[in-house]
DNA sequence: TATAAAAGTTAGATTAATCTAACTTTTATT
DNA sequence: AATAAAAGTTAGATTAATCTAACTTTTATA
């Protein structure tokens, strides 16, 4: 059985070569600056994932997740997914809150909780963020790619999910109304830096292009 | 913060000079034997949490649990507790296979998520063994302290708590359709070997002494 | 009360996970 | 292509948690 850092490890692996981070190789350093630690703690550690078969590389070469290690990481976030999911809908947190308490509740070891928790739930496809949530086979149900940004003028779409999950952001939407599943009207682009006018409600509101870069739609 | 291990040593104590293990004192065997650890690697541990004061203790005395040590063990005790409710009433878990889950949730940081756990629970004063879960200031309800080996013949009472929470035991008692609430009519004891003749709903059952020692009842 | 048994402690070793500092290899840039 | 920068590796140290083996103190008993 893995330790949770060694599980830890496995996720940001899976992050970082599933393109939701922008690119398909990870390095050492890629790794050590998403866990925050030295690169030559993620170096020893790699080398102990590579004898479990978990990881795969050569000397001074990329790293890839094997089979297995992939499984582990998509069943953690599995298991990250529902957490988030209970936390925002049976206990009322709010979608800012939830990512800490999951990170330690995603590595809680018992499949029959994980499945328990996924029934009660509902079987759901999306946690609260709008990712998908694997199955328990590891499919994922199909993310959204629309960048609110891409969004033609006049044209309306419904948020799916966020890219940023950082609390400021997180709070901002709430502040102005907006969650997962919410219409959404683009009125009209500045070109000068990218701002876009969009329609929410009755409310018309500005929001700069950093912002119509971190919502996905449908 | 402590350690889930520290924690562990901590509830261990508590356990243990809480008469509930049967005596009022803790050495060093007791707790490495509780533990499932050896003596001397208790020894170290001890020292490290008399440093941080959480327990007191002279060398080669008995070891007790300071003011801190006590309230994060009482701590650790209600989320455990907690869980434990949460998974037989909501997660449809079977009494006997609780445990081993809430060993881990018992160690998730998270006020919040205590304190959300319990009012979606509805503030249950009893998990479901029937052991007193304490209030966020330390209180517990009262626990029951009458053994169904001590009750009168011809006297009725209803179960309140288990003392062996083993998996043979709650698996018995389901077997006998025995749970928390049941009423229990006490028919007739066999001196010779204190096996106990009971009603329940309308069936007659003879129990051992063993099993009359082990039930807790209003 | 002397002494054997039980309880508790110390010393030294091991493993996982981390660090810093120094070194090597690869890559990118002039 | 030479060389500087970036990326990756190694060596040696540290801390937490565990062990075994040997030793000391307390307790129980003959």
């Amino acid at each position: 059985m893995l330790s949770n850092t060694e599980e830890n490890y496995l996720k940001a692996l899976l992050y970082l070569t599933t393109d939701e981070a922008g690119k398909k190789e990870a390095g050492t350093n890629d790794l050590a600056a998403h866990l925050g630690l030295k690169p030559a703690t993620v170096n020893d550690m790699l080398k102990r994932l590579k004898e479990k078969a978990y990881v795969s590389y050569k000397k001074y070469g990329k790293i890839t997740l094997t089979r297995a290690g992939r499984d582990i990481a998509v069943f953690v976030m599995r298991k990250h997914r529902l957490w988030e999911t209970f936390l925002c809908e049976v206990l009322a947190f709010s979608w800012d809150e939830v990512h800490e308490v999951a990170e330690q509740l995603e590595h809680i070891q018992s499949d029959k909780l994980t499945e328990r928790l996924d029934k009660f739930l509902n079987y759901p496809d999306y946690d609260p963020h709008g990712d998908p949530i694997p199955k328990p086979n590891g499919k994922m149900p199909p993310r959204a790619t629309t960048l609110l940004s891409s969004v033609a003028i006049q044209q309306s779409c419904t948020v799916a999910a966020v890219k940023d999950t950082s609390s400021v952001f997180l709070q901002y939407l709430e502040q102005l109304s907006i969650g997962i599943g919410t219409k959404i009207r683009v009125m009209e682009k500045i070109s000068f830096d990218g701002s876009v006018i969009l329609q929410v409600g009755k409310e018309k509101i500005t929001v700069s292009e950093k912002f119509a870069n971190s919502l996905l739609v449908d």
